[in-house]
DNA sequence: GGGATTACTTGTACGATACAACTATATACT
DNA sequence: AGTATATAGTTGTATCGTACAAGTAATCCC
């Protein structure tokens, strides 16, 4: 690991966290048994409430129908619920089911213990700095 | 972003993180000409010098099939070579060719690039904190 | 020398994604 | 009102990255 630079350093640490972390979702060890994609979904609707397709994928600037296909399997598996906007017929409004928002209760608790894990030993000012830090990250990267 | 709780706040930003980084990396807006497999797969055998598929599916922790499949992809675009190991004739050891060294520093530097303009405005403290605590975190990771 | 092991390759499948063509609805202009 | 245009979503098709399982070739071990 001979990155003087620290920005060398970040870029190769999260280029390989991503790569594990990618992996890790998609392994028999995955966390929780909700997809990747089908939990931040249902996150992001659980965050916003009722939203359209356009909404998501503006939210996760990924392509309308790929959001439309997730959308489809989800509802599928009852766990989201889709209904017109009586303002708009070409408008789908999706929405958490009942059980759609317990089975993401129950994997946000299952990745958060995951994470709780991850970073025992941490001191809390770490975890609150790395915090931060990503949430800055993640500002950049929306630019 | 209601999290109050640490850890909470860096499960949620480190989903959210990955998911831009990975959509990022395979956009038109994506870092440099290589895949982000092949990036890595490169860097590795760059960092570690002639590999065998096994090895490079180890660091990886991905199914050897997939490396296979990698590495004949490079291959044929002349970015590895493949040369048979003289001790055992089972196992293939790849390399970087010139030019693939080449196309590597080109977009190692681009993905560094990116990265310093994304991390513009940090202080240099920040920045070796953040590289410090992802390294961690990836430690974390392997366990 | 023959069975077990190892390293890799190949067939097949799936998840996540994009782009392009299409359908249905809505809006805007004359 | 009527037509043209724009918007929301769906569906066909393609690609990348991945896994698992079956196959091949080389090696190892008794």
């Amino acid at each position: 690991m001979s990155k003087e630079n620290a920005v060398e350093r970040i870029e190769y640490e999260l280029t390989t966290l991503i790569r594990k972390a990618v992996f890790r979702d998609q392994s028999e060890r995955k966390i929780g048994i909700l997809e990747r994609a089908a939990y931040l979904m249902m996150r992001q609707l659980d965050d916003q409430g009722p939203s359209r397709l356009k909404e998501l994928a503006g939210a996760f600037q990924l392509d309308i129908s790929t959001l439309s296909r997730q959308a489809a399997a989800l509802e599928s598996k009852g766990l989201i619920q889709r209904f017109s906007d009586p303002k708009d017929g070409r408008v789908s409004l999706f929405d958490l089911t009942e059980s759609g928002k317990e089975k993401l209760a129950l994997d946000s608790h299952m990745r958060l213990e995951w994470y709780e894990g991850l970073l025992e030993g941490w001191s809390e000012e770490e975890k609150r700095m790395f915090g931060k830090l990503l949430v800055r990250m993640n500002g950049a990267f929306d630019e």
